[in-house]
DNA sequence: CATGAATGAGTTTTCATTCAT
DNA sequence: AATGAATGAAAACTCATTCAT
């Protein structure tokens, strides 16, 4: 019983170790020794908890989901209206306090390099259930801000791919740029706000 | 007399060679053998014409650029007003005429990955310079539609950065799931109409 | 209980391996491949042992001069007169107990022409300090004939100079024209024992 | 008739641009493309006049030989006794006044790294004849001066191949660890001197 | 559970040589 | 005679993965 958390918690540990090296050399240029070094295990032993290079980054993605997941929860719950709850949809200042947002940054740039070279099924089967997730989430915030006369009628699936492609665009744009965090967030929040000046009623 | 080879056709050959490969494996998968048993020379002749393998890449992005400013430039002379050269700047229906879209926007998110990668010094440059281009590009139309009266008084710069954004995440986004080239334009273009209206007087 | 290797044993294999495969077509047209079927390892372990194929020949360097070291001591020893430990110094007769001498003269022959090609800076250093102690040594030997009486009065570092230099001459020249380890023995020899003569008291 | 003469010249024309390349760069990192370009030829034009890489190194060896010989044949017509002659056989100073000689020491450093590779068997062969021409040379000047009573009887083959030797030891040993020309002599000379002086009557 | 030595397929890149023009 | 485009064999080196201990 106690071993299988042990298990687990190693699994994250190694994961974890390679966020850096990942987001700072890319997921082809970032070695499994390298890894293990860093995870002050043996090579031998990443392969105990994962059958490949690849899946390491799928814990890594998990990880960053259940952050995020537990970020907008918390948020959440805090708001009382739509706008207020898209714009902390966007937001990630929680996750600030426990890492370098601007490491999380590159390993995300890095999770879409991978997906967009399709050179992982598991990554990209993930990433699609994560997009679906999120207009969810969003047509949901938007279904309530048009009931409760907050916003026009408005298309919400429109409107929730118009938000969360703006979103990405934004960020992998300035990922791609060297933009680093703050950066980035004076150019999201502001970009956010517009879209939602221009659904309210 | 030389044997006569236009060395600029040649090398433009091999890149274009390239570009089916690449798309549907990504550089790192794409070997130099590969390439240049697809473009019918020996593997020695493409190191003739390229430095390095990312040169080849350097070569396809630069030929789509001249694509796209071609195809731009003659939308743009048949356009009236603002809102119609936005539509146009982001409509690549003239490119289908000789090429095969789904493969261009493999190769583009190939080239968006590598970028993401920092992989490529040469190519993270030609990204940047591409980028200030089309937010300048933008701009330029969005000032021609508050002067004519056609839009309202807006934050030009956001505008632009806000409509370039929501293009390329919706791209990406859509690529990154395998969508093809009608559904993406199914997705982009009520995007668009959605922002121009927005901002329309 | 790990497979238990000796590190150290292990790279000086792979060398002793490669010393009849350099010996015979020098450094440049022996592959790392060709070395590692020798050594019966895989091309990658020979890797693990050297970071580039240009460590195998350094390697080699330090366990000929261990033997040659070696040699001296147990020759030096059994000296009395000055002549006689010059004799010693360029005898290697003990070696040949248990090395093919004409493998060592070749695969000296190909040491020098390494560095003679400047290709190694590893190399040229080592070989530098080698000629320093080589020189130091012969110098000793001389003063010691000198104090001794047993020479004449001479300039201690031309002579020592003279010997080294008349010896690596003789047996380059040799080696160069595919004389094997008795011929060069007898034209060596009487070239020391003129020296030796020419200085004597 | 004329095309002859000017086929020799072509020929000898892209040896001599060979050379400071050679020197450099030693044989096998020399391309025939590097090699062609100094000579301002195309790269074809070299396998006009030359079968193959090697032949170059040939080529060179035998305008080296011809230029000693006549720097010999000049010296020794001014010389009286052997031991001048000695002198003058090893003392290059004519060459100085067309030939960077730190270059043409370099490049008998190349050509006695190829010799000691054994990579080129026309070479060997050619250095094999130059040792007995070298040896048979020096054989009749220390008759000459037994002859004369300008030396003491000594076993005259034993008495060339030291000089000889001691010669070719210390070029080598020099150029190996990076002397110039001027240190080179400072130390040949005194040898030669030591070694006059102790077969002189 | 953990290790790390061993593997060998796979990739990039170089360059001597050929030969059509 | 001269050219230089094309070739492809050859070599160094990397690294994900395996497996004996």
């Amino acid at each position: 019983m106690l071993r299988k958390v042990d298990k687990n918690e190693k699994k994250r540990a190694i994961a974890l170790a390679a966020i850096p090296l990942l987001a700072k050399f890319g997921l082809v240029k970032t070695s499994v020794e390298a890894i293990a070094k860093e995870a002050n295990v043996a090579k031998g032993t990443v392969y105990l908890y994962f059958k490949t290079k690849e899946e390491i980054v799928l814990e890594i993605w998990n990880y960053a989901n259940e952050l995020l997941d537990k970020n907008r929860k918390e948020n959440f719950s805090k708001d009382s209206t739509a706008s207020e709850k898209i714009n902390h949809y966007f937001d990630f200042s929680i996750l600030e306090e426990d890492h370098n947002m601007d490491i999380l940054l590159k390993l995300l740039a890095m999770n879409m390099s991978t997906i967009l070279n399709f050179s992982h099924d598991g990554l990209v089967k993930h990433f699609k259930q994560e997009r679906i997730k999120e207009i969810d989430t969003l047509e949901k915030i938007l279904k309530e801000g048009t009931n409760s006369g907050e916003f026009k009628t408005i298309d919400i699936n429109l409107t929730a791919n118009l938000f969360a492609n703006s979103f990405h665009g934004t960020l992998l744009n300035s990922i791609a740029i060297n933009k680093n965090i703050d950066e980035i967030r004076a150019i999201i929040h502001p970009q956010i706000d517009f879209l939602i000046d221009s659904i309210k009623s």
